[in-house]
RNA sequence: CGGGGUGUAGCUCAGACUGGUAGAGCACUGCGUUCGGGACGCAGGGGCCGCAGGUUCAAAUCCUGUCACCCCGACCA
């Protein structure tokens, strides 16, 4: 490919909408443009990147002996009002009407279709297992898009889904994409680690996300010093503490103070002179069914939504609103505590126990100090892990290892479905008993546009972006120094159509512009291997092969420059 | 949806407070010099100042509305 025909706009500037690094260095190294909120443009540069990811995908997904199909981006609302999701989804799923206001969405997963799809075709255990899957752009309308190809709205996802006769041989597909996922991002390039996962919406009841490790990441993942054991802070597990310095505090006489305008705990805390930890954080929250539930944290904790609807055995919590707070609590927002409240009460497992503690009480205006688990609140409440882990929490898989926090970008997620999706959509099959059972479901996702800005994340320096050599546009580049001299020019020609004749498309930055120019564009675009043809080199009888990451340089003998480039772009 | 902010040339931004011929740098075109890490000179082209109303002799500037985009929060592959 030559540069001067290229269609890549690279800019000095990064324009001021971008914000992370990886968005900032797609839209200035040409790749993408922004069409609107979450919409983006794929330049042939950036194509040409995703076009890898996509066929390293599909390469270890065909080798695991799944099928690509491609189903449609517009879905009737029928199998979504089918499985219930249509009402549940909420804003997030883009609803359309025709012509004829019958009712549509914009994909933004697949289980309904495609169940829709093996219902019609499957009969027999003998049709099973089955494990499909496309590469198709999704639609989900967040709330708030941001951070460039991170979190769109409209991406790139491959979603395999898996249909099985019996639960142990969903497991089976599940460690077998489980490995899949982890060739894939391997091949990619990727530092990443799987850790266990929160199921979400999508529904189901184990699942790992597979994290590109970046410090931009937006989750954050909490991994054992010593054993194994990885999940996102949400969801990692959580021992039960022994008692501390909260616990073993003296006991002290049930007081209320008023603690006038006073409704975060940094604001009690620094105003009764109370640490943090002795806070009892009281969230009122409303369930799936309507009713509502105050859980407790201590007050340098952080609630996971996704342990309390485990604990709560509910699909979805939403923190409630004023309204329903003032009922509950008789107070105002930031006044809730556990003393006397009315409503089932859970609690997160450090707080057994707990004495001389501060809470609010339930009154405008004012809080609880000495409150006392036992004496104070309880019998009534249940406690469980519920809390975010933090960095130093123990392990409780080995009971050995502290946990340490790190970000991640996720770029993939496994999920067991069971038979979540084919009860409500009645996908059966007759077992060899002549039993009709429903098929066991595993999902299997990948954010294939999201990959690239997370290999960014990852991999970049001041100067641009450093791809990872299998996802890079281009294996490798070529500068000619000069278009004037001749034998620059037909060195750089002839090593261009070696490298041809071994498949490995360069590309040739032949554009009339100063050495420094190329330089720094090929920085930008960040193709791993850079080869300078120029006059210096040339009279030594070599060129020089510049590799992007590191930055070392060597010297490569005319003669050999083929069969050594191509062996480096393997 | 709540809070904050920004829309002026392809990109980054001045100009607005105090209304009076729309600017700079980079990019682009031509010529010359230069030529191994974003060169220099000279000469050019390019703007419904987001959009719509209003005030005014006069609006990029003041007022109202609207749209778009960004950040923080709740939410989420």
């Amino acid at each position: 490919m030559r540069f001067s025909s290229l269609f890549a706009p690279t800019l000095k500037d990064a324009p001021t909408d971008a914000e992370v690094v990886s968005h900032k260095l797609l839209v200035r190294a040409g790749m993408i443009r922004q069409v609107a909120r979450g919409i983006y443009d794929y330049l042939p540069l950036g194509l040409r990147v995703l076009r890898n990811v996509e066929r390293i995908v599909r390469e270890e997904m065909d080798r695991a002996g799944a099928q690509e199909l491609l189903l449609p981006a517009v879905c009737p609302a029928g199998l979504w009002q089918e499985s219930g999701r249509w009402d549940v989804y909420g804003k997030e799923l883009l609803r359309l009407k025709d012509r004829h206001e019958r009712e549509f969405c914009i994909g933004p997963t697949h289980e309904e279709v495609i169940t829709d799809v093996v219902r019609s075709a499957v009969r027999s255990y003998r049709d099973l297992p089955l494990n499909l899957y496309q590469v198709q752009t999704k639609f989900r309308d967040e709330i708030r898009p941001r951070f460039g190809l991170m979190r769109g709205r409209e991406f790139i996802m491959k979603d395999a889904y898996s249909f099985h006769a019996d639960k142990a041989d969903c497991e089976r597909e599940y460690r077998h994409m489980y490995e899949t996922y982890e060739r894939i991002f391997a091949r990619c390039g990727l530092a990443f680690r799987a850790v266990e996962a929160d199921t979400g919406a999508i529904g189901g009841s184990l699942s790992h996300e597979f994290q590109v490790l970046a410090d931009s990441g937006e989750d954050a993942i909490a991994a054992c010093s010593k054993c194994s054991y990885a999940a996102n802070v949400e969801l990692a597990a959580l021992g039960e503490v022994s008692a501390d310095a909260v616990t073993e505090e003296a006991s002290a006489e049930l007081r209320r103070v008023a603690t006038p305008s006073k409704r975060t705990v940094e604001d009690v805390s620094s105003y009764l002179e109370i640490p943090v930890d002795r806070f009892i954080k009281t969230l009122i929250f409303q369930k799936d069914d309507g009713t509502a539930v105050a859980a407790l944290v201590r007050g340098d904790q952080t609630l996971s939504e996704a342990k309390l609807r485990a604990a709560l055995g509910c699909d979805w919590v939403r923190l409630a609103d004023s309204h329903t707070v003032e009922k509950v609590t008789g107070a105002a927002i930031g006044f809730a505590g556990p003393v006397g409240l009315e409503a089932p009460i859970v609690a997160d497992q450090s707080l057994h126990g707990i004495r001389g503690a501060a809470s609010g009480a339930n009154s405008d205006d004012e809080h609880l100090v000495g409150v006392e688990h036992g004496r104070d609140f309880g019998p009534g409440v249940t406690f469980a892990d519920l809390r975010e882990a933090v960095a130093g929490d123990r392990c409780p898989r080995c009971g050995e290892g502290a946990y340490t926090i790190r970000r991640g970008i996720e770029v993939g997620q496994v999920f067991y479905l069971g038979t979540k999706y084919s009860k409500a959509l009645e996908a059966t099959f007759l077992d060899a008993e002549g039993q009709t059972r429903p098929i066991e479901m595993g999902c299997y996702g990948i954010g294939i546009s999201r990959t690239i800005a997370a290999a960014i994340e990852q991999s970049h320096d001041e100067n641009g972006i450093i791809w990872p050599q299998p996802l890079s546009p281009y294996p490798i580049e070529i500068i000619p120094v000069s278009l004037t001299d001749t034998a620059v020019v037909e060195t750089t020609e002839k090593l261009e159509s070696s490298l041809r004749e071994k498949g490995h498309e360069a590309l040739v930055d032949d554009r009339d512009e100063r050495a420094g120019v190329k330089f720094k564009d090929a920085d930008l675009i960040g193709i791993p291997l850079r080869v300078t043809v120029g006059k210096k080199g040339l009279e030594k009888g070599i060129v020089e092969l510049k590799h992007r990451g590191d930055g070392t340089v060597e010297e490569i003998p005319i003669a050999e420059a083929p069969a050594r480039l191509a062996e480096k772009i393997g």
